[in-house]
DNA sequence: TTAAATAATTTGGGATCCCAAAAATAGTAT
DNA sequence: ATACTATTTTTGGGATCCCAAATTATTTAA
């Protein structure tokens, strides 16, 4: 018994976030039943989580508005992201059970050496990366004792960019050894502030392990920046190609974990 | 054409809540149906809402779980809550555009210094008192110039206690002379706070105001656990009824501010 | 008596139908 | 020609029906 409407709701946002529909374009019921061929019942449910995603608007009359995210909103989600998850890592690095998940962050962290030390950096590895990286701060946003953190990240993950511990690559730069360098230096120095958060959690700083982890995130605030700056008009398509964002890769979205 | 499926769900939600509903109870669309007397669409347009909220789960096989939130939750959202709101302090103390709002915060402060200088706390009083601070906080979030911090806020403004601005009163505390006293004094320590966030954000000390609204948002921890060492059992409905949460008094949720 | 197989029931997913409201179009009068 | 009115069309909300999956009850066989 599983049902399509979530299904749909993934087609349609991707279809936004590609830019299939543009900006404020009016979308109805019925040509969306059209377009994918199912009746109103699993569309109707589509579309009211994508309207309470942000990605669908209720139009004044009728229809529904197209609300493409825009690159600036990536940036500004990805700002109350690294927000949320430094709370995350001091909640974490306060509590008294901050050992139990050491173990699960020190893996994650020697993976991600393993990974950059092989030097090589094809479609594998960068899932392995992608993997390894969502292993670290998705542990840090579940274990950290309040679970409306994660909730409440949980509620943006699914733009670009924004999907727990998301790594973004640009698959031109790697192309060429050049690239490649500066790309695993740039790891290197991500595993690098991953471990400096690990020792805070682990010495219970909090307040180091807060300010690392907001550090962190700017990172990939700093890195679309980059982006923004060698191309003239970068697009939401562009940033989806960067960041390994795929369709159906979604772990499950938006509940409180309990 | 308005639809029924939002009141179902804070019908629903509501119940759920006081604590009609235990904690695990299974529910089924068809049971809701009845109760509510309407047809399964709606039914199922509100149960993906409450899913979403987290306050509905999805049962292995059939039927749904209520998973009523605990009022070590309710802190829980509350930390996180306040933890956005300061950032949105810090964003908007940064903004060059943060003289747009200074009116607004302005005369929410001096509306709330007068109906405090009345020193009588009716339900008219506390009904305006909640108003102007719902001013002050909403402001804030939407104006800071990142849309994800209140749209992350209002994914869990559903809660009592969480809906923006909302602020903590003992209706039998007030019935006293002492307790009113105590309870002014406790409003104009939070007007300080306000008055020390707007003058942060006046001067763009975005590290000060950040800081102090997050102290501003725990004094309602505290005051939540002050709530408990006076119950030896403090349930939701008491939370509820502290925190002026009623139904159908709640604006817009959810959705990104374009 | 117990366990496996089968039948009945419950339950959620999807499609279709009807209806009312809103918008667009056509028509009419000034 | 313009403005107002009436009609048609579009569109979303809600109810009902059917179906498949899953659960529960019942029967049957070892």
């Amino acid at each position: 018994m599983k049902s399509i409407d979530i299904e749909l709701a993934e087609k349609i946002r991707h279809d936004i976030l590609i830019g299939k529909y543009s900006e404020g374009e009016r979308l109805s019921e019925a040509q969306l039943c059209d377009t994918h061929g199912v009746s109103r019942t699993p569309v109707r449910l589509a579309i009211r989580l994508l309207e309470r995603e942000g990605v669908l608007r209720r139009g004044d009359g009728r229809g529904y508005l197209v609300q493409s995210p825009t690159v600036e909103d990536i940036k500004e989600a990805v700002l109350v992201r690294g927000h949320l998850e430094s709370l995350g890592a001091r909640l974490i690095a306060q509590s008294s059970e901050r050992h139990l998940i050491l173990p699960n962050l020190e893996a994650a962290i020697d993976e991600i050496d393993k990974l950059i030390s092989l030097e090589v950096l094809d479609d594998k590895s960068i899932r392995n990366l992608q993997k390894q990286n969502a292993v670290f701060h998705q542990t840090i946003l579940q274990s950290c004792g309040n679970d409306f953190v994660g909730f409440t990240c949980n509620q943006i993950n699914h733009l670009p960019m924004l999907e727990v511990g998301s790594m973004a690559f640009d698959r031109t730069t790697i192309k060429t050894t050049k690239g490649v360098e500066r790309t695993l230096f740039r790891l290197r120095l991500g595993n690098a502030q991953h471990k400096v958060i690990y020792h805070a959690i682990r010495t219970g700083d909090g307040v180091r392990a807060e300010g690392v982890m907001r550090e962190h995130s700017n990172t990939m605030i700093e890195y679309i920046e980059l982006f923004e700056k060698r191309h003239e008009e970068l697009t939401l398509s562009d940033l989806i190609s960067y960041s390994g964002y795929e369709m159906g890769v979604k772990t499950d979205s938006g509940q409180l974990a309990n």
